[in-house]
DNA sequence: TATTATATAAGAATTATTCTTAATTGCAAG
DNA sequence: CTTGCAATTAAGAATAATTCTTATATAATA
């Protein structure tokens, strides 16, 4: 669950950011981010359309292909590493890490300090400008263990 | 540079496991294998495609997509995380870590023994199994820094 | 050397994604 | 509140990456 205020605060930068970059605010742009907003799953295109498309029976597929990926361009979502299946996306831009499951495909987004204050080697300083550190946990989730 | 020691000491393992798990010595296997391990950009199947098709000019390609997956199920190489453009590869199966420049895509190998020896969170072990943490820096190389 | 399970080449098929185009619409200016 | 127009969309065609199908070839084993 998400608070009310948050949920309006995440509103408004998104509209704020749409805005900035001259992104006109449609209806198709706003149902889709509150659905992925919504999603907990990194969820993929399809994943959204289908969902979407409940609500907006008109919407094409390709509007929602374009929309997310123009959603990653200006930073508003993020698209998630993965291994060349479909894309997925995160609609959570702060700093958090992510649980793989190698079977079941799930990401899952964990927290930790240790992750967020990794330091940045000397080394790599010089031939290299990071932008963003990432820590990706692949395994098995509880459900894929079992077996 | 990779010595001529360590250069058959690798040609023996991947035998071994081809062997373990039941996969005929072909040359388009060997070749495909060799190719990969002379290659430093982690490339993609496209990549290896082109630069065995040199020596070997009645390979197909689908072989090569075929053999690479196959390698990767098998541990002797490893796929490379990324944004769902072509798949790429990786003949370093050692722990080690990753430089992706977002503007060029290339992808760099680095060591780090803070990386190397990261602890899975307490919280994390409850819900999953970790086979392996990755950290992957994204930034800007030097020449596409410079811009 | 004969047997047989695997592997391969070639091209068709599939999947994910992007492009083209004509129609629609958000929104800023009047 | 209208108008003007650049930005956006739906629809379907097109493309790119990857996988599948099948007939032929071949590595490994006896
Ligand atoms: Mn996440
Ligand atoms: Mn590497
Ligand atoms: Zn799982
Ligand atoms: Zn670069």
């Amino acid at each position: 669950m998400i608070s009310n205020s948050a949920q309006f605060e995440l509103m408004s930068e998104f509209r704020a950011k749409c805005k900035k970059h001259n992104l006109k605010m449609t209806p198709q742009r706003v149902t889709i981010y509150q659905e992925l907003v919504k999603a907990k799953d990194h969820p993929g295109c399809e994943d959204i359309f289908e969902r979407v498309h409940k609500k907006f029976p008109d919407i094409s597929l390709d509007t929602v292909y374009r929309t997310l990926s123009t959603f990653a361009d200006i930073g508003v979502i993020n698209q998630v590493e993965g291994y060349g299946e479909a894309k997925r996306y995160d609609p959570n831009t702060g700093r958090h890490h992510h649980l793989r499951c190698l079977k079941c495909n799930s990401i899952v987004d964990f927290q930790d300090t240790t992750f967020n204050n990794l330091r940045i080697p000397k080394s790599v300083e010089k031939s290299f400008v990071v932008n963003n550190i990432k820590v990706i946990l692949e395994g098995l989730c509880k459900e894929c263990a079992k077996k």
